[in-house]
DNA sequence: TATTGTTATACTCTATAACTATA
DNA sequence: TATAGTTATAGAGTATAACAATA
């Protein structure tokens, strides 16, 4: 009791298809983090194809989403909400304002700190990114099913918070 | 229709903690990718925590596990079985070679191909980090609750299929 | 003193090419 | 000619320390 119903991982033989003697997981079968670890990078990967013709990377459609929705935030309070390391998302703006998708406005209050906004190609650019991420999603709920889908949010929040 | 029901993500402020203004994610609310990389990286920091002091890494626990239960397997094998590139397996093995944990015997048809087995000390180790690892699937259980826990797998799963 | 954004840097993970020894 | 394992290396992603400007 307690792991006996979880069906385990499908088995993959050494030429990654079948043919010969076939590989057991075994503990790594209940392991929710190995699976989770496993899907993420399966997700990860059709992302990736979908978004290389645009040059954008997931970290950089996420900064840009969220500039969107909150205009003039400062770099502080992006780095918060999407977990990124200042120093790194500090490079990563610097990217986007070289290709003329963000602009860093002089704050009113605080001469420290810099308002994030898009500039107008930064948002004719993300319109298209949202139609790509748009197809990669009906991607996932053709393989999911939408009932199914929409269940996986709420515990993936979660584990989120833990 | 079609994304109204799902709930968004827990505004984060500035600071990580409630104070000011919230911020918004907007349509990264409705993207599964980004929902499931968060957990995953949730998930593999309480992983890290309760491993770092056996010195053991996610990767490292995976290849130990695949081996105990595959005992005698090929590194191309192993390497299929976890995604796990030829080279940085042949490194990662050399580790565990270096640390007593694992042996690489001659394989018997194929001079080439080393067949992988645990060491006594591999198979003692990996009886406490199955300990461990068990201790850290009781926290996300407790988090989830079981049947929630349970669920996760079948769609997880799915996925890595893709 | 503390904070914003930045630079420099290091460490891990991942990816590719090229080699060796076998097959 | 192809495959198993290895080496070397390059590229992301992520982490910390230290700095200038400002609060």
């Amino acid at each position: 009791m307690g792991s006996a119903k979880i069906k385990p991982m499908r088995r993959r033989t050494s030429s990654g298809e079948a043919e010969g003697a076939a590989v057991g997981y075994g503990e790594l079968d209940h392991r929710l983090g190995y699976v989770l670890r496993r899907a993420q990078m399966s997700v990860l990967d059709d992302f990736h194809r979908r978004f290389a013709a645009l040059d954008i990377r997931p970290a950089q459609y996420s900064v840009l989403t969220l500039i969107a929705n909150n205009s003039g935030l400062s770099q502080t309070a992006l780095s918060s909400a999407l977990a990124i390391k200042k120093p790194n998302l500090a490079v990563l703006i610097a990217g986007l304002r070289r290709r003329g998708l963000v602009k860093q406005v002089a704050s009113a209050g605080d001469r420290r700190a810099h308002a994030l906004h898009l500039t107008e190609a930064g948002n004719k650019l993300l319109a298209r990114l949202h139609a790509v991420a748009e197809a990669h999603e009906k991607f996932l709920i053709d393989c999911l099913g939408m009932a199914t889908y929409r269940r996986l949010y709420s515990p993936l929040r979660k584990l989120i918070d833990l």
